[in-house]
DNA sequence: ACTTTGGGCACTGTATACAATCTACCAAGG
DNA sequence: CCTTGGTAGATTGTATACAGTGCCCAAAGT
């Protein structure tokens, strides 16, 4: 079926809009709760009490913390209760070190399967970076920039892996963030040349190039790594 | 404080009991129904007629469809409604190099890590690998040992990582199982000596002689690849 | 003093009820 | 013939109600 009259091929203001539930709302303030560090590691996160404060039902708390517990933000004890999740050092090297393996998995595979769209994106997302006015806003956009990579890949099940430890890269770099902020000052200017040259790896059509590159870039996360 | 006029030190048959709920039993009821096909691929899995089939209501049914969802069995489209995922051959192609690299991640991981306890139920289990009478059960038990050698790996993230794909793999198998029963007889008494050999590369304490069996592992699964 | 026992409390697990939204379909009008 | 409008049905999203279970603590028993 045609789309009467026929309406324009391209329509970049025309996407598919979606309503946002309840449920992706609550799961969305509590990620940034944690995250951020407003609920305390190990803190009770009982669902009543957290349904009051959002102003919704239970229903939708409940299916944002099952969310979480996927995420690796929250943990439900064997009766059902959920808490906040304690990191120790040894959990953020753990996920590092599946972090490392999942890009550099999305690196080998980016080389084949890159667009242009994806190299306009992450090009217009390092502009952004240079603009960004602190610290914080700096590594949202460095983690959404790593996001952008792995969706350049375009491997569910990559993706999947990704979502499982992406908040919990979050945690760690709003801990770093707070306990070190002189350390980070410095490197702050490092961020957006440090992905540039991952760009150029990514862009040079060999595997070895763009996961030597990814390689380099995990490295200068690793020095952030002691929470 | 000490259990009361003193229980046994060793009890076995006094682990602690969880009571499964409704939700996790539904769960594990509609995941073998995908695997096994009982609901064929891209069949309409609506809430309510899911829990008249189980006898329950729809608010466990509508956390085991989450969960499967995470397990990348079920897919929701943008209004909720959730169907049976149709797996292409790509997607198979696509997991299995997904569950290459956790595998050999697990592999390295667990050179340093693997315990005498570990061995122990390896071993027992490739002992119930040769008991096995059908092809069906072989493929649960052949699954159950690679769970089992993440789990020795210890390390939270690969596991969560691992979850995502674990069922998915079933349904490959399970396909491929039907599709090839013959080509697969012959390989059914491959199962147990490629398990030795994978053991005898982990237990090496070799990270290069572990990663070289499991890609050998690996590679005897790559060739019932094509559904 | 220590163990035991019972009841209140806090919380989750599940069911049910209701609201909101999309689809399909048909009938009327241009 | 295409478009418009409107209604019924199906299905999810959310709220609410209730039942079940473990925990804490105080009181009783040894």
């Amino acid at each position: 079926m045609v789309l009467s009259p026929a309406l324009p091929t391209s329509r970049p203001h025309l996407s598919p809009l979606s309503r946002r539930s309840l449920a992706e709302d609550a799961t969305a303030r509590l990620r940034r709760a944690v995250v951020s560090g407003e609920l305390a590691a190990g803190a009770p996160l009982p669902e009543d009490g957290l349904a009051t404060l959002l102003g919704v039902s239970r229903v939708p708390v409940r299916e944002a913390l099952i969310e979480l517990e996927q995420e690796g933000l929250v943990e439900f004890d064997q009766r059902g209760r959920s808490r906040v999740r304690a990191f120790t050092e040894a959990d953020f090297e753990a996920v590092f070190s599946m972090r490392c393996a999942l890009e550099m998995m999305a690196a080998r595979l980016v080389v084949q399967r890159m667009t242009d769209a994806d190299v306009k994106d992450l090009e217009a997302m390092m502009r952004d970076q240079e603009a960004a006015k602190d610290l914080t806003e700096l590594s949202l956009l460095d983690v959404a920039f790593h996001d952008r990579i792995i969706q350049a890949a375009r491997h569910r099940p990559l993706a999947a892996c990704w979502k499982t430890i992406r908040s919990q890269i979050e945690v760690w770099l709003a801990r770093a963030h707070r306990a070190q902020a002189k350390r980070r000052l410095s490197s702050i200017k490092l961020t957006v040349p440090g992905h540039r040259r991952l760009m150029v790896g990514l862009c040079s059509g060999s595997e070895r190039k763009a996961e030597a590159a990814m390689r380099l870039e995990m490295a200068t996360w690793r020095e952030w790594l002691p929470a």
